[in-house]
DNA sequence: TTCAATAAATAAACAGTGTTTAGTAACTAA
DNA sequence: TTAGTTACTAAACACTGTTTATTTATTGAA
């Protein structure tokens, strides 16, 4: 069935086209900003034909932030390159700063934005893969130390915990009183702080 | 001049009638979900009348923002109650806890919600009565212990930004799908494991 | 090729939003 | 009593997400 087949990657083009042209004014205007008749004109469609390839905007934002969740475990993932856990684990961290800060619309999209609950159901917190990442990381570094007594699950929360409260202060302008380059530096210093006191 | 003196104070009554609405509203409904036709409504005024007391939608927002900051920081004071330092530091993680889950839309409000970027220059992050406390608590128990070798600025930013981020994970549902109790007992554990290494 | 059936796209409407304008009604000071 | 000020609002403007009824285009079979 060639037509039939044919007619569904059609479809998907066309899904694809609505996502990239939502993506696209989420990133330069962020997603209140943007209006269904914004993206429907900006794919010369009109504001209903949306309606067809997405159930609401919801259905936009929620495709969005899978794109985002798979941008950022790539990012995150570029750190199984170093062999060494805890050399690892110090680039997780690295990356993790310059992925909120160069990608804050990205960020928001994944952990702050509150999208509507309709979910309930879903696996849709922190990307599994990105979180099986650290922990695992985590778990390596406290095997090769000999590190017993610090409990894997914990120690996870704590980075990931700290990591995210401090990048998403600053994406919502909590921190804006502090210049960036102090931001940066404190960043470091706690992250080096916490490598001292837990992993060695 | 009497007079004059009654009309402003007409004005205040009038002010926080509308203050008073529109936090029970958002309270119960959220912010965004929250119109100024329903507030003129809860008032029994036309929407317009909103507009003669206050700017717009974000002077509001700014002015619950600063109720909100007030009843924070009271809440966070109780600490003060207690003179051992340590004992102190532990019961103000409690506190800003048991805050952030049972006002998620004050806590919203402070840390999380995108207020339009207007105010550029105003001090509004963190409470500075809230974080002063906080570093005050930390600075005293580093001279207690004479621990030096710990800078204060990074103690008071780890110890913030994990409860924020833990905090506000939960809040923006991102951690749904562990239950509350397993949760809290999380917190618990992982502010343990830093007061631990940290403060002793 | 013609024609009914199906699919795709849209114009227009509905019910809502934040905000502004122009005009009314009430109070105040001279 | 009158002129000036203040408080208030009806109505409009320009938007929003979403739904409906209708039109247009494409298809598969007779």
């Amino acid at each position: 069935m060639g037509i039939t087949e044919r007619k569904e990657s059609d479809k998907e083009v066309m899904r694809k086209k609505i996502l990239n042209s939502a993506m696209k004014l989420f990133l330069s205007e962020g997603y209140d900003k943007v209006s269904i008749r914004k993206i429907a004109d900006a794919i010369e469609y009109s504001p209903a034909t949306v309606y067809l390839y997405f159930k609401d905007k919801t259905a936009i934002f929620n495709a969005l932030q899978k794109i985002a969740f798979d941008k950022f475990y790539d990012t995150l993932a570029e750190c199984l390159k170093i062999k060494d856990a805890k050399k690892r684990l110090d680039e997780m961290g690295e990356l993790y700063m310059k992925f909120a800060m160069e990608n804050p619309e990205y960020y928001d999209l994944m952990f702050i934005m509150s999208a509507p609950i309709d979910r309930e159901k879903e696996t849709c917190f922190m990307d599994d893969r990105a979180f099986n990442l650290l922990s695992g990381t985590i778990e390596e570094v406290f095997k090769k130390k000999e590190i017993k007594n610090i409990d894997v699950e914990a120690a996870t929360f704590l980075l990931w915990g700290f990591s995210h409260g401090f990048a998403s202060l600053i994406i919502r302008k909590r921190l804006a009183m502090i210049p960036d380059e102090h931001l940066k530096g404190l960043f470091q210093k706690i992250s080096r702080m916490l490598d001292k006191k837990f992993f060695q």
